[in-house]
DNA sequence: CCAAAAGCTGAAGGTTCCTTCATATCCTGA
DNA sequence: TCAGGATATGAAGGAACCTTCAGCTTTTGG
């Protein structure tokens, strides 16, 4: 009996052909740039249909309605970010505390950057939906895959892993996001996300010291 | 020519008797309620009236148009939020830098905790307009506020009080809100906000050291 | 080449919502 | 007490939007 998570929330159809792949990520790609110039409150399903391209019938084959679409589009960019996270702590795997906490304050910083205007975008659609699902599942994810990583410290035990993830875990992420929100210059981008790792350092001194 | 930032945003009408500082009261808190219940998709002018135990039209002899609500309601909480930030700052100027962030984390989190739903309400409704001005007035106080006190530390002049506040207030209000969105249990939250305090500590030390 | 499946179209139904305004009631100061 | 401003009402206009569906076009597999 496992229901699904929201029966109007899974797609309708999956692509088959190749035509129709195209067709989705035009959808998609539209969404997001819809989200950007108007934002989420002139997110209309006839706007994201004329700016991929296709009609609005088309939208309605692959998706159920509008929240859904936003819902995927989502699910596929916590998916990507869940990905990299993860990519990282295995690649880091048995290294000193201090370079893991870089490597992640790296990845996570690179991930919100690299396509800033898609970040902001989509931050301004989570809000609508029932995110805390979402949400949840994308924490539950990369927590597990940090707490992995830490475990396996070459610093010498740690002795609350739990603890430890949920500090640097929490103070990476939420910051990385407030300095997004704030308009940050560059120079005072590169200052922040240093000593942020310098930060990181200095309380896993203390946490393993 | 100092324009005003959205002619439509204005309030109407000023509430002159008290009856109808109790309305606009009731409508602040009805939208509130029906932000924490239905979510800002279900925000309409009808349920908000009806939940104050008011009538349409009365709304929008205080409001231009639904915009301009949800603006009032987050440039008041805004406001309250900068004025406890500069009441800290202002009780600690002169004490040791440690303590500062120690007491700036204790506010911003108790001013998060205390009400969590409306928070949470707020954070929902923000993302709809246009937020930046509205933040960046807030983030702009607020930094005015904590980079004066911390340039009054007992601890020795600090070299770059501009970094350390960049830093500081990123890593603080970012963590408190990324702790505020995952559901902490009281416990993990506990730990979480000492962690938090000994890594501002931590950081702190290396710098002014 | 052909039939079936996959994909696409877009006008229109039906709903929801924002906002107005003419009217009615309440409050204050004289 | 009374006039006039302040406040409240809620039905209705009008606009915007979501979603459907019957029919058409393109692709695939044999």
């Amino acid at each position: 009996m496992t229901r699904a998570p929201k029966p109007a929330l899974k797609a309708r159809k999956t692509p088959m052909q190749s035509r129709s792949r195209v067709t989705v990520d035009a959808i998609f790609e539209a969404t997001i740039q819809v989200l950007l110039r108007d934002g989420m409150g002139a997110l209309t399903t006839t706007r994201v249909a004329e700016r991929a391209g296709v009609s609005v019938g088309t939208m309605y084959q692959y998706f159920p309605n509008k929240q859904a679409l936003v819902y995927a589009l989502n699910e596929r960019y916590l998916d990507t970010l869940a990905g990299r996270i993860e990519a990282v702590c295995a690649r880091m795997q048995g290294a000193p505390l201090a370079k893991m906490a870089e490597a992640l304050v790296d990845a996570y910083w690179a991930a919100k950057t690299e396509r800033a205007e898609v970040t902001r975008a989509l931050y301004r659609s989570v809000v609508e939906l029932d995110n805390d699902a979402l949400l949840h599942a994308f924490a539950a994810r990369a927590d597990a895959a940090t707490t992995a990583m830490f475990a396996t410290a070459c610093d010498g035990a740690v002795e609350d892993v739990d603890a430890l993830n949920l500090t640097l875990a929490s103070v990476i992420y939420g910051t990385v996001r407030n300095a997004f929100e704030r308009g940050l210059t560059d120079s005072e981008a590169r200052v922040l996300r240093g000593n942020l790792v310098a930060m990181c350092r200095a309380y896993i001194c203390t946490f393993s010291g």
